[in-house]
RNA sequence: GCCGGGAUGCUGAAAUUGGUAUACAGUAUGGAUUUAAAAUCCAUUGGAGCUUAGCUCCGUGUGGGUUCGAGUCCCACUCCCGGCACCA
């Protein structure tokens, strides 16, 4: 336990911080753009109060902030509140306490720590997406991709929460459960407003290759949730009956193959497929089984294949063979037709269906002389690539040619077509909540649907309402809400008592920042286009898909409208990792919590940040380790007394030293080291041991009586180095050692080239392979003269004797390797 | 199953991207200082062996390969963590 204090943080800390304030550090001039850099942190959910690893997040902004103001840039760094939001409404309804209120309450519990957390933010531009004046901007949002037909109501099931009474995304549920309060998901069909960003689908994916400062990982997470493939429908004749059911493959070059066709138990045209069917009854009990089994928990297990015979057939329209038409569990009716042309020589899910009931296999596609085997003899389906067979003019043409050739005939005749195909689905934003923005719109009895016109928003959401535990949305029972008029025809009508998924609030909320308190837009064209897009955004790897995809969008649609000039809203993203307790992310639930104040409290929150940077690379999880925290403390501590040492030193009269000292060189290492590790992304935990490493050198030259000034030169980069992690012991020990200014004021310091080389370097020396010796050179040796050093080695001499060496390998200022 | 990421001391982790593996910390043990403790400072802290001022082998999940040289590159495999999942 650390009992004595290593240097008088609780009387500094909160000193500069004011300081700060007062100066007014962190406000931006957004008018000047020259050097402009927006440094953006993904703003805050107001659940209360933050633990360590909520910190995580904002100290790496805050580093980044302060880095780039010493590297003379004009940085804007805001802040703000990601108020709607289900937990809220939620807390309402048990503790009585009205949303406003609760989520008013917590910001000022965040505010506060952000403060204590010495966080820098351009706190005039600060916003809340729960008040008027910001949500009146995201219904402006909404009424615009309602004019652009990109907002439009359908009838879907969806995804229904018992627990939270609201719909969920399909993106929003988590295995069978609700992504927020766990509870088993449901299905319930409602009418319900969507995005259609499935308009956007191609441009969100050809514009994934040009966000180059992005971590390859989120960038393979967004291409494989948009899912782009490519294929072919083809329309299949049902025998008997002029229903044409339409089949999407993308294997086409397999269609020869085809012995049966399967459709998902609720395809659309079942019923009147099998209204004459004998089997009727038998049909529906199964269809009935399989709707029981919902989406989630038919995909979670590996469930048996099961089926049953439709008695109907359908005519294959490449070869006119006529196949029976089956149903299955294993088709989904929410991807592509609901309806799969099934070629079980070549899908192994078709495969083993077919062994199953008996279908009858055949062989399509010929894989290599070797792997060979007769229909009967198959074990498995045949995936791979190969040559044509069996597919009349087709045959003996490779798999990707026949497949390019099959799509280009069927085109021809008519019976199929090229198609693309997406996972990605529309964005649903519809909640049947109270505590979000209102969906701007109004349903007259002669009008129809009417969008609220813009100089009616916001439409504001009453604070006199009724929290009920289930059921409707409170805004139902609202009448005052709900009745109004016609805004074309002046008569009665209702408003819509949706609210908005509060991904719609973040989708747009970068933008705002720039004028905050404008009451006249929502974002001033002018100055978003000269500062986005965001040169660095920082935030949680949970958000890999959701809000940076829908951000994306929102971006393109505006860029669209003519409301911006770019069509990417970030440019460089940092995704950092999880602090993890006890082998789980921290949650309230796991009680698995490590709250930030009671450290600050013991060790000063330099110490808190240090350790944050210094566990370990900031992009990976890292297990938080109380323990460890003091190992942070005492090199605050060590570095507080250098400085105190050679500020008493600084009387000293200063020798020159012939040569450059060990001490210089260091120094200017390190000022590299540390430049090139936060601009190479990030790499601020070697960054600090490098400072660390400076400083136990300037601790030995003040043991060994080293010049004090080179000393003194020493201690003042480590605080200078050290500012941006730790910026209030730095600017106490900037100050005692006699500067009036800032050290947010000064500049980032620069290394000089010729000084970041030692002078002399130890070259090991290997004989074939293995080390042998190591020789002392001077930095600036050729390579001539190094192979002489070298051969006139003893312990060299010793391995060689009089053998005759095969060749030496010479790698300049790294090694020698002599073979024998 | 597929797609990502990973595996290095007792622990968190470094390694100039193919060039002295374990930097910087933490932990532990011993010592100095102290009436005592805390704090501070010093030493040791991957393994084995030896003829122990030191030296020699082995050692980066496993097995192979390329190379003068591999934690790093190639092939095959095992395990762990994320994401997706009967995607036609």
């Amino acid at each position: 336990m650390a009992q004595v204090k290593q240097y008088p943080f609780d009387e500094i800390e909160p000193k500069w911080q004011k300081h700060w304030q007062d100066i007014k550090l962190f406000s931006c001039d957004v008018s000047k753009t020259k050097d402009k850099y927006y440094c953006l942190v993904m703003f805050p959910y107001p659940s209360g109060a933050l633990h360590v690893g909520h910190g995580r997040n904002y100290i790496l902004g805050d580093c980044v902030t302060r880095y780039k103001i010493m590297q003379g840039a004009n940085v804007l760094s805001p802040i703000g509140w990601d108020a709607f939001g289900l937990p809220a409404e939620n807390t309402a309804i048990k503790g009585k306490l009205h949303p406003k209120k609760s989520t008013e309450d917590n910001i000022k519990i965040m505010k506060k720590q952000l403060h204590r957390w010495g966080i820098g933010y351009d706190w005039d531009r600060e916003i809340t997406s729960c008040y008027p004046d910001y949500y009146k901007w995201t219904q402006w949002i909404f009424l615009k991709l309602y004019e652009k037909r990109l907002a439009y109501k359908k009838k879907a099931a969806v995804n229904w929460c018992p627990s939270c009474q609201t719909v969920l995304a399909n993106e929003q549920v988590v295995g069978v459960r609700c992504e927020r309060c766990d509870t088993k998901v449901g299905e319930k069909d409602l009418e319900q407003w969507f995005f259609k960003i499935t308009d956007y689908a191609q441009r969100l994916l050809d514009d994934i290759s040009k966000l180059e400062h992005w971590p390859e990982r989120v960038k393979i997470m967004q291409t494989n949730w948009i899912g782009k493939s490519t294929g072919v429908q083809i329309d299949f004749p049902v025998v008997d009956s002029d229903i044409v059911l339409t089949c999407y493959t993308t294997r086409v070059d397999t269609i020869f193959g085809a012995t049966y066709m399967v459709l998902a138990p609720s395809h659309p045209r079942i019923r009147d497929l099998i209204k004459d069917s004998p089997d009727k009854e038998k049909i529906y009990s199964f269809i009935k089984k399989v709707k029981a089994q919902n989406k989630q928990e038919r995909a979670s297990v590996e469930i048996e294949k099961e089926g049953i015979f439709t008695q109907r057939y359908v005519i294959n329209p490449a070869n006119k063979r006529k196949i029976p038409l089956w149903l299955a569990n294993y088709v989904l009716v929410e991807y592509g037709t609901g309806a799969v042309i099934a070629v079980p020589a070549h899908d192994q899910r078709d495969f083993e269906f077919a062994k199953k009931y008996n279908l009858p296999i055949e062989i399509v596609i010929q894989p290599p002389a070797s792997s060979r085997q007769p229909p009967e003899e198959l074990e498995e389906a045949y995936e791979g690539d190969g040559i044509q067979v069996n597919s009349v003019q087709f045959d003996g043409l490779d798999n990707r040619t026949a497949m390019e050739k099959i799509a280009d005939w069927m085109e021809d005749i008519k019976i199929g077509r090229r198609t693309v195909h997406f996972k990605l689905r529309d964005w649903l934003i519809s909640r049947q909540r109270y505590w979000g923005a209102p969906i701007p719109v109004i349903y007259c009895e002669k009008c129809g649907t009417v969008p609220v016109p813009e100089k009616d928003l916001p439409v504001l959401l009453p604070e006199n309402i009724k929290f009920k535990p289930y059921g409707k949305s409170p805004l139902a029972d609202c009448k005052e809400f709900i009745n109004t008029k016609c805004p074309k025809c002046k008569g009665k009508a209702k408003r819509e008592i949706d609210t908005m998924d509060t991904f719609v609030d973040s989708s747009w909320y970068y933008l705002r920042y720039l004028s905050a308190h404008d009451d006249t837009k929502a974002f001033d064209s002018k100055l978003v286009n000269k500062w986005l897009p965001v040169d660095q955004y920082i935030g949680g790897v949970e958000h890999a898909i959701l809000h940076l995809l829908y951000s994306r969008f929102i971006a393109k649609v505006l860029f669209d409208l003519g409301y911006t000039s770019f069509g990417e809203p970030f440019s460089r993203l940092f995704t950092q990792g999880m602090i993890i307790k006890n082998g789980a992310k921290m949650s309230k639930s796991k009680g698995n919590v490590v709250s930030p104040d009671e450290l600050i409290k013991k060790y000063g929150v330099d110490t808190v940040r240090l350790y944050t940077l210094f566990i370990g690379p900031p992009e990976r999880d890292a297990e938080w380790n109380d323990r460890a925290v003091e190992g942070s403390y005492r090199f605050l501590g060590r570095v507080w007394r250098l400085a105190e040492q050679v500020k008493n030193q600084s009387s000293v009269v200063s020798r020159q030293s012939p040569e450059t000292s060990h001490l210089t060189r260091k120094i200017h290492q390190t000022i590299k080291k540390v430049t090139d590790d936060i601009e190479g992304g990030f790499k601020f935990n070697t960054a600090i041991s490098a400072i660390m490493e400076l400083v136990n050198d300037s601790y030995i030259a003040l043991d060994e009586n080293q010049d004090p000034s080179t000393i003194k030169e020493a201690a003042k980069m480590v605080i200078l180095l050290l500012s941006p992690f730790t910026p209030h012991i730095c600017e106490q020990l900037w100050q005692n050692l006699g500067n009036t200014e800032s050290i947010f004021k000064q500049r980032w310091p620069k290394f000089d080239k010729d000084l970041i080389q030692e002078e002399q370097l130890t070259i090991p020396v290997q004989i074939n392979g293995k080390l042998r010796s190591k020789v002392i050179v001077p930095a600036d040796i050729d390579e001539e003269a190094l192979k002489e050093k070298v051969f006139q080695d003893k312990i060299v001499k010793k391995w060689i004797g009089d053998k005759k060496y095969k060749k030496v390998i010479v790698v300049p200022k790294h090694l020698v390797n002599i073979v024998v």
